[in-house]
DNA sequence: GGGACGATTGAA
DNA sequence: TCAATCGTCCCA
């Protein structure tokens, strides 16, 4: 466990300051053989509300997507074309579905690349990062640089919702 | 019950 | 450029 695990009003606020201030932090997995895999968080995507036609609770709460309706501090996991996992935290209050896609860590690019090495499946679903003994975020003192750029994969969601800028990467190749 | 599709990846 | 691969969602 860490001293400085992220907390509840870290995540308990809107998804556009929390994507960005995830960058830098440490991405705990402590795996059952008790292995600490560390990897610090270097390309995030904020998805906002039932109104962003990019994120899924724009289709109104289903079984897949109803744990972004809760509190944040949970982690939201899908899958993604029959084969990756997606790691998603979620962020705000209830009832204000919002979440953070981590779509790179360090030593690992793509959500889908990540999910594989962390070993992060459909067991980790509503996990709580405030509590959980096998998944936790750290602030390390860490505050990058970044850049902002349209979110990947959502062409679908129409010009407006797929050019917004709510993608956040590290700047430079920085840690 | 059936069909279309996806917040991806890696190989051709 | 394209196949892999399957849970979810929507329609019948």
């Amino acid at each position: 466990m860490s001293q400085n695990r992220l907390t509840a009003e870290f995540y308990q606020r809107d998804v556009l300051l929390v994507a960005p201030e995830l960058l830098g932090k440490q991405l705990v997995r402590a795996l059952p053989d008790g292995l600490h895999l560390k990897h610090l968080i270097t390309e995030v995507e904020a998805y906002k509300g039932t109104g962003d036609l990019g994120c899924h609770a724009s289709k109104g709460k289903t079984e897949r997507n109803k744990v972004m309706f809760e509190q944040g501090g949970l982690v939201y996991v899908y899958l993604i074309y029959g084969m990756y996992w997606m790691l998603n935290v979620v962020t705000s209050t209830e009832d204000n579905p919002e979440a953070v896609l981590i779509r790179g860590i360090s030593e690992y690019s793509g959500p889908g690349r990540l999910t594989k090495h962390l070993q992060i499946d459909k067991s980790f679903y509503a996990e709580d990062l405030i509590t959980s003994p096998r998944i936790w975020i750290e602030d390390i003192g860490i505050q990058p640089q970044f850049e902002t750029t349209p979110r990947i994969g959502i062409d679908y969601a129409g010009p407006y919702w797929a050019n917004i800028p709510w993608r956040f990467v590290i700047k430079n190749n920085l840690v």
